[in-house]
DNA sequence: CTGTATCCCTCAAGATACTG
DNA sequence: CAGTATCTTGAGGGATACAG
């Protein structure tokens, strides 16, 4: 298992010396989990799940911008992948517990990592940006 | 009221006593960065960088399924932040390679951690698709 | 409260064609 | 080779209304 950098999927014999292409297939299913999982609002409702599990009102006041469809829909995936995990208390007014399966808590890692880097590192990109905005219009207005 | 759900940090002071609660503000520089690191096509790209460099042709054909468009627009997005660096070799078959800049670099171990977390549980999320399938769909057409 | 269903529209992105 | 420009499409996603 450690043989190794990622292992390449032997999907074709191309090139075996690959060190970090994981598969380039479009269809492959690290392709298509990847994209589910670095989803706008799927990253928001991991890392705030993992304080605690959160209603379904709550999740949506906390998540600005987010629609009720949208945030249903992406619930509904993220339980569909088994990472969230739903729950209905069958009281008069329907009560609604989301929270991460073990599965999904153990995203949560990365997924922090992943802000962290961002919240260390936004400073970089803006004067980045700045910096090239500045080089390619130098005509102002 | 108080927005007892999550403490409605002071948006305006900082938000340093909040555990995972970044910004939930929908134009917060973090979750617009975030949108854009965790988009399909930058992730893939800051993966393959981190190797080597790369051209613009070779990253094409290693990123199946991509446009020429989306590979330009990615790359001009990812050039633009500072992650990736553009090279133009004045020869006579215009020559380019994009790199990783040190700021992309430091991104590539977050990613790589995603893009491991992923394969290694592909499996468990695959068999959860299917229970979850199985569990809404009983009548078999 | 927690959804589902519908309509509708924007905008992301693919295809194509053309330049340096 | 490495783009840019244009056109077109369609799917994502918002708004709204309704149901359990």
């Amino acid at each position: 298992m450690e043989d190794g950098t990622f292992e390449s999927p032997g999907y074709s014999t191309d090139t075996c010396a690959d060190p970090f292409v994981w598969d380039t297939r479009e269809d492959c299913d690290v392709r298509q989990i990847l994209d589910r999982i670095a989803d706008k609002w799927s990253l928001l409702v991991i890392a705030l799940l993992d304080t605690r599990s959160l209603r379904f009102s709550e999740l949506k006041r906390a998540i600005d911008g987010v629609s009720q469809r949208m945030l249903t829909v992406t619930l509904r995936q993220l339980e569909r992948d088994g990472l969230v995990s739903r729950t209905v208390h069958p009281v008069v007014p329907p009560r609604v517990e989301y929270a991460l399966t073990p599965l999904g808590s153990s995203l949560h890692e990365t997924i922090q990592s992943l802000v962290a880097w961002t919240e260390l590192h936004q400073d970089d990109i803006a004067r980045a940006r700045q910096r090239y905005d500045d080089a390619r219009e130098p005509q102002s207005v």
